[in-house]
DNA sequence: GCGCGTCCTTACCACGCGGTAGGTTGTGCG
DNA sequence: CGCACAACCTACCGCGTGGTAAGGACGCGC
């Protein structure tokens, strides 16, 4: 695995699309604009992914692949699965702020998944949400709980993370940016209280 | 206010409007694909509300008055703010457990909203979050966290209780029909939990 | 030099989109 | 009756969409 990001064309073309599919989601974001923001004419896009939808898979894919090896990245230690899942929803709170694309993206596509009668869901995705129900089951709480409560255990807590930054500036809007900002900062630290609450009891 | 539902053209139309901006987002739906629900033709929907934007518009903002009359619902008594909270979020689960497409409607809005320059938000998704934030800013834990901070926990809250729903399918497709409906039965009472939880400490 | 594949271009196509114009019902009303 | 108006229709327009066809510029191995 190539650690630092090839600046090839194919690569710049994914991050766009990553960004415009996440910004206005799958109708809403054609071709010709992921091409335009590097210069480039949607049918050089079409020469490298042959499709529209081929593009929007790989963009998916690869946005939960990066989740997955955030959680990962938090596992690969052998500490308590409480402290693996603080570690890795303290990283998704991070990367979220840094970056709120990858996350909305990752819900449009599940919300867009929904009115899909062809399920055809990334795979990298399954393995996100099995981690983190397996280490939920692993929590000393939650390990004779059954695997549905450890689903509703992971989306809520999930949920709970993510509403925030999905929303956007329609919170700005609403209570103006300095409250906006304020609550933007102290997410991270009661969503780590929150989780460890329900974690631990 | 007609209690019961005017079975007009009008009326109608904005309830499929809901439905398919709720499955397909704004740009995934279009107004002949709504009006011919209805076995109707798009121009008879233009002729009822004069274009696509303002159509949306409408189905956004009745969506979030519904959901304000929720809320309104579980204030109108005068038991402490917690317990108005959590009749709010316990018939907000019911509500979104009968029918999922309005919380994914505006989960969508807000979304779209963060990418759209032209700030237009709904006065009544405002007055929603308004609500909620004033009334945990009432509860006995959060009364001197300040506003901010009582703006993250309507926002984890809201989170917690709507991811599962507005996933959709997905998770069915990761885990199965059978735990995916054993999460969604146990969706309800364990955010009661989480709600109690966060609001009493 | 030369074939060959990669990358990207211009030109084009059929289609569906949101929206406009004008006409045809039917119904209520003075 | 005759008028007005709402509701809905068919026909059309300009535009942007996803996708195809053909060709040009570049580099690389033989």
């Amino acid at each position: 695995m190539n650690t630092s990001p090839p600046q090839t064309t194919r690569f710049q073309l994914i991050r766009s699309a990553c960004r415009l599919f996440a910004a206005h989601g799958y109708a809403g974001a054609s071709i010709s604009a992921i091409a335009r923001e590097l210069g480039l004419s949607k049918q050089a896009l079409l020469h490298h992914f042959g499709s529209k939808d081929a593009l929007y898979a790989l963009a998916v894919e690869q946005t939960a692949a990066e989740m997955v090896q955030l959680l990962f990245d938090a596992m690969q230690d052998d500490r308590p699965p409480e402290d693996q899942l603080e570690a890795f929803f303290a990283a998704f709170m991070a990367q979220m702020q840094a970056d709120p694309a990858p996350t909305r993206l990752l819900i449009r596509a599940m919300l867009d998944h929904a009115a899909l009668p062809t399920a055809k869901a990334g795979p990298s995705l399954h393995t996100l949400f099995e981690g983190l129900v397996a280490t939920v089951q692993a929590t000393q709480r939650w390990q004779d709980a059954g695997m549905p409560r450890a689903l509703v255990v992971v989306t809520q807590l999930l949920g709970a993370a993510s509403l925030m930054e999905t929303t956007g500036t329609s919170l700005e809007v609403m209570f103006g940016r300095a409250a906006h900002d304020g609550a933007r900062d102290r997410n991270a630290v009661m969503l780590a209280e929150l989780v460890s609450g329900t974690l631990r009891g």
